[in-house]
DNA sequence: CGTTTGACGCGAT
DNA sequence: GATCGCGCCAAAC
């Protein structure tokens, strides 16, 4: 197992990765709310800066993080691709943003 | 070892 | 709503 990427040590993109396996499915969570959670407040940027270093075969739900505004922040073609995913989940866009009062997780 | 950059967030203007 | 500035943290230069 040479990827530590995922959950295997104990460090901010390990803690990341954890919070970011519990979001579920037909959610979204938003970058600073990641960084929170893993232990971060206000590292927005940290969480974002791991999602991007996330191997192409994670099994991680990275598309359910999307940022505060309920937009895409994933330049394309990432974005097309994120958002095919989260319709498939049962979000629904409006006018290219998702109702975060609606799919937001916040336990 | 100092600076810049980035899948960000938020208050102030 | 659009912009700006600052905070935060790790990696790349």
């Amino acid at each position: 197992m040479g990827n530590n990427a995922q959950t295997g040590g104990n460090d901010a993109t390990s803690r990341i990765c954890s919070v970011l396996a519990l979001v579920p499915r037909g959610r979204v969570i938003t970058y600073g709310d990641l960084a929170e959670m893993a232990g971060y407040p206000r590292a927005a940027r940290l969480a974002g800066q791991t999602l991007r270093k996330l191997p192409p075969d994670t099994k991680l739900p990275w598309h359910r993080v999307i940022n505060a505004q309920g937009r895409i922040s994933l330049p394309e073609p990432g974005a097309q691709r994120q958002r095919d995913k989260l319709e498939t989940e049962g979000i629904v866009f409006l006018n290219g943003r998702v109702d975060m009062a609606r799919y937001r997780w916040r336990p």
